[in-house]
DNA sequence: TCAATATTAGTAACTATTATCAGTATAATT
DNA sequence: AATTATACTGATAATAGTTACTAATATTGA
């Protein structure tokens, strides 16, 4: 039931998720993918980037500054917004796996996941 | 410049959030501090908490379910927020100060924080 | 008591996101 | 290729959370 079809939007959406490591909210997805398809509306970036996050094929970031980034780049790993510009960036790092142990450690439920957000100054806004 | 001066409902606003540990919404707190002041206004219950959070007072948690959450305890601690009953709980935990020397690690600019929220099940709604 | 001004209640405005729906695109079937 | 069923879209309305505005009120220091 609910079978899924193909649409061109989509997959519009999904590549410009992929070729950028901007992290962009839904708005600036709508930004880009407009420059494809003048008639896109924003409610079909939205609808898609809920479909996608569900199918696993992007993520969603909540970074507490008012509208939530997206990322095509479904392998785990963590993030820094910036103090300074506001970008998030990717930060190469160890996994955080080890968290989870220590949240469980004192704690009678369940711990299945943790989100780590980072902030500070990017490499260009440190220099300054 | 810019004096401050007392106002109950900000004591009050205050002492709803001392005496709880459901980490309760903008709109949990408007409901709480009405059994006191009938007549606070929501946007009063706004300003005053982003006064307190600017203060140090109280923290502010994006938990990413819509809306921020307001925590008393400005301790360093971490939270879970249950994905089952959707509540906020506190986690008696070590620190994790040492994830940002591993963020750092690989990385040209400058950690000065982190967020870390965790997912699960609260005692409770492990039982069912 | 009085003046100066920070704060409030009430409401309007704003932003991000979701819902609705008639028309269109897709895909399976004939 | 034509037909049918239905998922998807664009446009817009609606919703939710939060902030901005303003006349009236509360607080404070003189």
């Amino acid at each position: 039931m609910a079978a899924v079809k193909y649409s061109r939007q989509r997959e519009s959406i999904k590549r410009y998720l992929m070729g950028t490591k901007a992290h962009p909210t839904a708005d600036m997805v709508y930004q880009g993918v407009r420059e494809e398809y003048p008639n896109i509306s924003l409610g079909t970036v939205y609808r898609n980037l809920n479909f996608l996050v569900e199918q696993g094929e992007a993520l969603r970031l909540t970074c507490g500054d008012g509208s939530e980034h997206y990322d095509g780049n479904v392998e785990p790993h963590y993030h820094l917004m910036c103090r300074c510009c506001h970008r998030v960036l990717d930060l190469e790092m160890a996994s955080l796996e080890h968290i989870n142990t220590l949240a469980a450690a004192n704690f009678g439920g369940t711990i299945e996941a943790h989100s780590v957000l980072f902030f500070g100054r990017c490499p260009e806004c440190k220099e300054v």
